[in-house]
RNA sequence: GCGCCGGUAGCUCAGUUGGUUAGAGCGUACGACUGAUAAUCGUAAGGUCGGAGGUUCAAAUCCUCCUCGGCGCACCA
């Protein structure tokens, strides 16, 4: 046993043993930052440059995320692909340069600040708005500065010493300019809406800035009588329900539901049983809807009333009503009209939506639907929440106190507007209601709807407008997925005129300046003076200059009024094109690509499309690619109250960037993906089969030069064989890469790894590889072929897992490959289409199937445990029609890895193995005769004694 | 509520113009090896293709409805 055991060792020593230092374990979140500062030092982006200068670009253009917090998962995803995009294309043949960019003006930056300010005691109103500004600016440039670092920690490649910032004086400057390029093809118009305000800090607020509480409101009932009553209906009132009496004086049409059902009523008497008499008198004909009548007859302390008959909505159509306050301070003498809306509804009030288009989304958009103009819609109630001298008899009444202990409680609006209502005879009847109200989320005052001016970019309807050139951009871009198409078409078809001034301190001013009239002045030499303004100084130049430099000799200052909103930062992300892919001479324009994530189909697809065609009259891009979002391992959104959330940076620190990426890579991105621990357990899975594989590549071919490599024709078929699917691999991952399919590229590479090199090819030629003398042809097309594998592997690899990449590079044997200072640096391999042998193909599907029956029958007897290691075995294969043919001339033995095969013999009767799939053969599986190998450790009839050697090994010994 | 997208084994994905018993890899279980060894090899078990109707000789695939989930729906990037 112990001359045995010292044999054995003995002949080791003369086996050609795999042997690398490339480590089975990858430590990536260790080794991945090293690797990232090697690329640093060499400078590998400036290098990819350089190398590539003159080729054809291929532009992936960055959207831009915002300069706020850490990245998350989906940013990560995002980032991801976009380097996987950027680094296949690079590495096919093209300059793919990467220029990263970040939004930075905006709402979420001015909440942070006005809060770090509020921390030193200090409120947005005492802060001067330029230091307001520098505060914003060092904000963003903080968290750019931490999530460039989160990116490139990620593999991501690119400029990122000189990325794009929405910030920049000189981007500000050129939004500005692509703004006024807007105003000087006459697309800006100044327009009215009605937007959430709050007159207690006298700002414009957004959704997320308000908060709903129970607020107490007066409710009343308003008669509105008709100017030329329908027949049948005359001497009727209709009658609205309001829970805002101060916007009465706003009004200026009520709507009522085309599919509701109405009824004339007459009230017949009122409750006698009170201490004051009740509005309703009898004989009073009112309108109502049918459900709502009863309801509305008890607030009005009715006793009783009569239905006299049907009002069908159709009769109403085109009727013009009286104003509630007609005649009151000699005003309100105008016309109501009646107008259809599906928002009516018979839940509550009347039946009848009080309209004030000044005041409500709804009411608006009911005005403006019913094709009645903008300027009509008056500006009752001011800034501060008092009446405007548009509402006479009511001049500087307050809807709400905005001042002392009492703001935010009601003013004087409501109880003079009721008197006045009450003094017309028009109030029917008045009630409270508590019920949920916005209010501010920092004051907690009430807000308000209050119609103001706004700056809108004309998106128009028809022949030349803006939208159809948008609609035309739309055909000729190519979407991945198609469904894009239809869904940024649906959006551009419906959306209205594109608002875009804000009422906000940080962002990019909308620098125009309005005459007595409105419009806004269009000089090119204003214009240029405002720009060059602006990229000196930044957008503070804007409101720190005074009006007469910019305006020059030309013009009186005194004439015109300074805008002083600012922009909607949309606005500002859809000129990334211009101020980046046009303005740089290392990119072009249009882009290759944009991709983001399908929520920017209504963000910053739009904006940049709207944009470029507004001033360049075609889309910025060629084609657009979505993903989906990340879902936790469920599929459900990821919230911090669920608790399912997953960082970017947990998962580089657990288990390394090249597992995230592999992560995305094999996920259809363009659905929603989940993220989870066993999802990234097989990605850590799957890496770990890939290493290793590449692993036992690099040690196979330890100390393998150019010298000893064999030519494609003189290989046997096995590595003919192999070259062959490695080129249906190539070609198909590289097409996979074109068409922005990685899932099918990783997958092609994963199975190939998998199936065909490490349980199949890497098995087979183990023997080979080991044992036979090094001089021998076999091994040496085998080391060719392994050669050829780890070279376009690698390159395969490198887009996926940059880091691994890299490192396989780095332990490249030193005959090996072209050379260069990184794998990055190199193109996919060129494997020659004289490898693909469809014919080979089909031949080795079926030898494998073959193969498939003796592996089977092998695991029987291991099974009945007659039988261990695969090379004690002797395999009997008999094989029925056409594939007896096929297997000829096989090395059987060294196919299935067992000592001994005899093909072609009698069937064995009914103990032979077969397998249902693989019709026509049987195997039967008997003990190998002969002596154990020593060395390669077959079983054969020429080896003398047991552990001696057999004649291969023998001269492979001695040679 | 409205618009768009999606639901195939525990996980990630294939399933070509509707056409044999719906596939692969991973994971799992069991086993082999101990010369890829915290590796490698083999075998096996896993699916009423979200549900219900319908069209058809034939449906994961086409149609309708339902359900679950996602994105968007104007001061929000």
């Amino acid at each position: 046993m112990a001359d045995d055991q010292r044999s054995k060792n003995d002949y080791k020593d003369t086996l050609f043993l795999p042997a690398t230092d490339f480590p089975m374990r990858g430590g990536l979140p260790k080794k991945e930052p090293q690797i990232l500062k090697r690329w640093e030092e060499m400078g590998l982006y400036k290098l990819l440059r350089e190398q590539s200068k003159g080729r054809e670009p291929y532009v992936l253009h960055d959207g831009p995320p915002y300069a706020n917090g850490h990245l998350h998962m989906g940013t990560a995803l995002n980032k991801t692909i976009k380097d996987i995009i950027v680094r296949t294309h690079q590495m096919m043949g093209y300059d793919a340069n990467y220029v990263p960019g970040w939004d930075c003006h905006g709402l979420p930056i001015e909440w942070k600040v006005e809060e770090q300010f509020r921390g030193k005691g200090r409120k947005k109103g005492d802060v001067p708005p330029s230091e307001f500004r520098t505060e914003c600016r060092k904000y963003a440039a903080k968290w750019i500065d931490i999530q460039k670092a989160e990116f490139k920690r990620l593999g991501v490649v690119g400029d990122w010493d000189h990325p794009y910032q929405t910030m920049d004086f000189a981007t500000e400057a050129a939004i500005v300019k692509e703004f006024l390029t807007f105003a000087e093809k006459g697309l800006v118009y100044r327009g009215s809406k009605p937007i959430m305000w709050s007159p207690v800090e006298q700002t414009a607020l957004a959704e997320a800035e308000i908060e709903y509480h129970d607020h107490q409101s007066t409710t009343i009932w308003v008669k509105f009588p008709f100017k030329d009553a329908p027949p049948g209906l005359e001497g009727a009132d209709i009658v609205i329900w309001t829970t805002t009496p101060w916007t009465i004086p706003a009004n200026r049409a009520v709507c009522y539901g085309p599919g509701l059902s109405y009824g004339l009523y007459e009230v017949e008497s009122v409750r006698e049983d009170l201490d004051f008499a009740p509005f309703a008198k009898p004989g009073d004909r009112l309108i109502l809807a049918d459900k709502l009548a009863e309801e509305v007859f008890a607030a009005a302390f009715v006793a009783r009333y009569k239905r006299l008959g049907d009002v069908s909505p159709s009769q109403l159509e085109g009727a013009k009503l009286r104003h509630p306050l007609e005649g009151h301070a000699n005003s309100y003498d105008f016309d109501v009209p009646m107008l259809p809306g599906d928002h009516v509804t018979d839940d509550a009030g009347t039946g009848f939506v009080h309209t004030a288009p000044s005041h409500g989304q709804e009411d608006y958009f009911a005005w403006l639907g019913a094709g009645l103009p903008l300027d009509a819609i008056p500006y009752t109630v001011g800034p501060d929440g008092a009446y405007t001298d548009e509402a006479p008899g009511f001049e500087g009444m307050k809807v709400f106190r905005t001042e002392g202990k009492k703001a935010g409680e009601e003013g004087d609006a409501n109880p003079e507007v009721i008197k006045a209502l009450t003094a017309k005879g028009s109030l029917l009847a008045r009630g409270r209601l508590i019920h949920s109200y916005p209010h501010s989320w920092r004051s907690k005052a009430p807000v308000l709807f209050r119609n103001t001016p706004q700056w809108f970019i004309r998106v128009g309807t028809g022949e030349g407008s803006l939208r159809e050139t948008a609609l035309k951009a739309i055909d000729e871009t190519t979407f991945y997925p198609p469904s894009g198409r239809n869904r940024l078409r649906g959006m551009v078809e419906q959306r209205p005129d594109w608002l875009v001034s804000r009422q906000r301190a940080w962002g990019v001013p909308i620098a125009l300046f309005v005459d007595k009239d409105g419009e806004p002045l269009v000089d090119a030499d204003v214009n240029a003076r405002i720009v060059a303004a602006i990229t000196e100084k930044g957008a503070d130049a804007w409101f720190d200059t005074p009006d007469a430099e910019f305006l020059g000799d030309k013009y009186d200052p005194a004439d015109f009024e300074k805008v002083t909103d600012i922009l909607d930062v949309w606005f500002d992300s859809g000129c990334t094109h211009a101020f980046t892919l046009e303005a740089r001479d290392d990119l072009t324009w249009p882009a290759d690509l944009y991709m983001e994530g399908s929520d920017q189909h209504r963000g910053w697809f739009q904006s940049s499309l709207l944009e470029s065609c507004g001033t360049r009259g075609r889309a910025p891009y060629k084609a657009i690619f979505t993903h989906g979002f990340v879902m936790d391992d469920k599929g459900r959104k990821m919230s911090k109250s669920l608790g399912n959330t997953m960082l970017p940076d947990e998962v580089t620190n657990k288990f390394g960037a090249d597992i995230l990426r592999i992560w995305v890579a094999s996920s259809d991105v363009q659905e929603d993906i989940r993220v989870g621990d066993e999802i990234l357990g097989s990605a850590v899975d799957a890496y770990r089969k890939l290493r290793n594989t590449l692993r036992y590549l690099l040690a196979a071919l330890d100390g393998y030069t150019e010298d000893e490599a064999v030519d494609f024709g003189d290989m046997p078929d096995l590595e003919r064989y192999v070259l062959h699917r490695l080129q249906e691999v190539d070609a198909k991952m590289q097409a996979s890469f074109r068409a922005y399919n990685f899932k099918a590229a990783w997958r092609a590479l994963s199975e190939f790894v998998i199936q065909d090199l490490s349980a199949f090819y890497f098995d087979v030629r183990k023997d080979c590889l080991y044992c036979d003398a090094p001089s021998s042809m076999k091994r040496r097309a085998t080391r060719t072929v392994m050669a050829t594998l780890l070279d376009a592997v690698t390159r395969l690899l490198a887009p996926i897992c940059p880091f691994t990449a890299e490192e396989v590079y780095d332990h490249f044997p030193a005959g090996l490959g072209e050379k260069k200072a990184s794998v990055h640096l190199l193109a996919f391999a060129s494997v020659p289409e004289t490898y693909r042998d469809e014919a080979l193909a089909e031949r080795w599907a079926k030898l494998r199937g073959i193969r498939r029956v003796i592996t089977g029958a092998i695991e029987e007897k291991r099974n009945e445990k007659t039988l261990g290691a695969s090379l004690e075995a002797a395999a009997g294969i008999h094989i029925e029609g056409d594939l007896a043919e096929l297997a000829k001339g096989v090395n059987w033995a060294e196919i299935a890895i067992t000592s001994q095969a005899r093909l072609g013999e009698t069937p064995g009767a009914s103990d032979a193995f077969r397998l249902g799939e693989q019709p026509g053969i049987s195997v039967v599986i008997e003990k190998a005769e002969g002596n154990k190998c020593g060395r390669c450790w077959r079983v054969l009839p020429e080896v003398p004694e047991e552990g001696a050697l057999c004649g291969r090994c023998k001269e492979a010994v001695e040679a």
